[in-house]
DNA sequence: CTGAAAGCGCTAACAA
DNA sequence: TTGTTAGCGCTTTCAG
């Protein structure tokens, strides 16, 4: 048995017009008619199908979430700040969580064309954005997440990596640190790129020594952080302070420290960035760079729906939100609790 | 300047039919006619309108996922795994993380109703499932994932969290404890019963007393199991040994341990579940359960495309996924690293 | 093998 | 205030 508009409307005694009307509440139906209305949508179970809708009002009320392989924490924050933003505005988000190849991007792109969503929100954290770019020229409602962009004119959300790691690293010097040294990322990672200038340029400002030998190479992981705290350890001359440009990194190489009887922050200070919630609960805990993640969802969602309301021409507002640093214990501010 | 399959066809000199069965990849096209469509489709750069088909063919490749909310490891691991099998089929996913609030569930199943998806996958850990569940009578597409459904006749994936809590705690007992005291989890949820039910019969198949004192009740957080152990600690007569129903609260309760100067595992062992990535990292590294959440996901994907296949009438095929214990430094079997 | 035409379920002019 | 009608972009009989 079928139960569409048409069923609605033979059985209320209107025309299927009428019932659309009530059903997107237009003011000028009469009282009487619409409770009748309503009362058959109500006794037939009648819901609206979205799809039909979709093709007239050329509205489908989805966005597309396209996200690179980013570690959980920063996934279902991001997930949750958008898609709670979303609903807010009865939208629903379909996401993809490609890995960061650019292929994959792509096609990811072109698949959610074609009317299946109002627009787009992207992260593209890897420095080959561009090429994507190109591809998705007719649409222009999309907004860019924390994504490496160059320029390009599209709207964009970034958290600030680079405020973050200047200020923890001049943090680590106020602790009168003058040997630091970092654990980055993938070079082609743009967060990666921003918390290492950040870094550096820290610690030019402050007059200290670049020590190129500092200069780690990691990739997020916990076990390269480990593995490259361990070569740290083995250096004749080894840094008082450790920045990591992640805290997955950085739960890696306390573990090296602890293993080789290395007291943290009493020989070696640690921090991190990003704050995961173990951060607060290893020990000794993580001082680490707090990212708004979920804001950054949030944020992205309304920068999309201003776009989408046409007030503007989607002509690359970017936004930058703050980050904190947290001092806990492991950068020396807190005594060690025990 | 429009651009659908009527431009197509106009410029490649046939009817939209022949476009749509080039589209469709339909036998009967001649080489000739389809290489000519091909042609213009490329040149046009067109794409058919995923709302226009959906309409007709009452397919719209999507299926919707309604989470509530879970601890990012795990939130992110499921969407990767039904999103990974999704698009092997072909298919998106739309999320929705509600909140464990049934209504606001409710709300979500009708909104997914309406043509929206082809199917769904719900994830409902809080026991009052029951209710949900009349409401999604007319649509038999649907997979619950480790969900409490009391026997209600729906397909669902669960992961063995009464088996991964019994041989945990059998482990324990192996080790020579005899005072095992559990972290639970919220009493209305699934997973922490099923896991509190395996704690209770490993203790009594060994022939050990049940001690309602070692029996602490937690909510999965890291802080609860901070809480909670500092209780344990001022005990006259302390347990032996720890298993927390997650590795959250295990990691709170490590925190809690090292701050009081207990040595773990030497005065008190300690277990989690979950097998969180930085279990392997803190120190001692967390002996727990490992859960294959991405399978799960996996999985939840395939059945459901059983049930659209229509291959089956949906009468309620269970699956239950192992479980594994992975033995580290706190529970004792590894020397601690030093 | 191809085209004409009839919709899928709904909304939005335009009339009445 | 309500109904009639013409599509939205596509697929799919049914003829040819």
């Amino acid at each position: 048995m079928k139960n569409g508009i048409k069923e609605v409307a033979k059985k209320a005694n209107v025309s299927t017009a009428t019932v659309s009307r009530v059903l997107n509440s237009s003011e000028v139906v009469t009282e009487e008619t619409k409770r009748r209305v309503l009362a058959v949508i109500d006794e037939l179970n009648y819901m609206p199908h979205a799809i039909g809708r979709a093709l007239v009002t050329r509205q489908t009320n989805l966005i597309g979430v396209i996200l690179p392989d980013v570690h959980s924490e920063f996934f279902s924050e991001l997930i949750r700040g958008i898609d709670k933003a979303a609903r807010q505005h009865n939208y629903h988000i379909i996401v993809s969580s490609t890995h960061s190849d650019k292929r994959e991007i792509e096609s990811m792109l072109t698949v959610m064309q074609g009317g299946r969503v109002d627009g787009l929100i992207i992260m593209s954290p890897h420095i080959d954005t561009e090429e994507v770019i190109k591809h998705l020229s007719p649409l222009s409602r999309v907004v860019f997440v924390n994504s490496y962009l160059n320029g390009a004119s599209f709207d964009s959300v970034t958290i600030d990596n680079y405020g973050g790691a200047y200020q923890m690293v001049e943090h680590l010097i106020e602790h009168g640190h003058k040997r630091i040294a970092i654990l980055k990322g993938e070079e082609r990672n743009y967060d990666a790129q921003e918390r290492f200038r950040g870094y550096l340029d820290a610690v030019k400002d402050n007059g200290l020594d670049r020590i190129k030998n500092f200069e780690l190479l990691g990739d997020f992981t916990e076990e390269s952080g480990y593995d490259a705290m361990i070569g740290v350890l083995r250096m004749k001359s080894k840094p008082t302070a450790i920045f990591c440009s992640n805290d997955s990194m950085a739960l890696g190489a306390l573990r090296a420290m602890h293993e080789k009887d290395i007291i943290v922050p009493g020989e070696i200070a640690l921090a991190g960035f990003d704050d995961v919630p173990s951060a607060r609960y290893v020990l000794p805990s993580l001082t680490s760079v707090h990212v708004p993640i979920f804001e950054m969802g949030k944020e992205a969602v309304e920068h999309l729906f201003v776009s989408l309301e046409g007030k503007n021409g989607g002509e690359g507002k970017k936004m930058m939100l703050p980050t904190l640093v947290i001092k806990r214990e492991s950068c020396g501010c807190t005594p060690v609790a025990t």
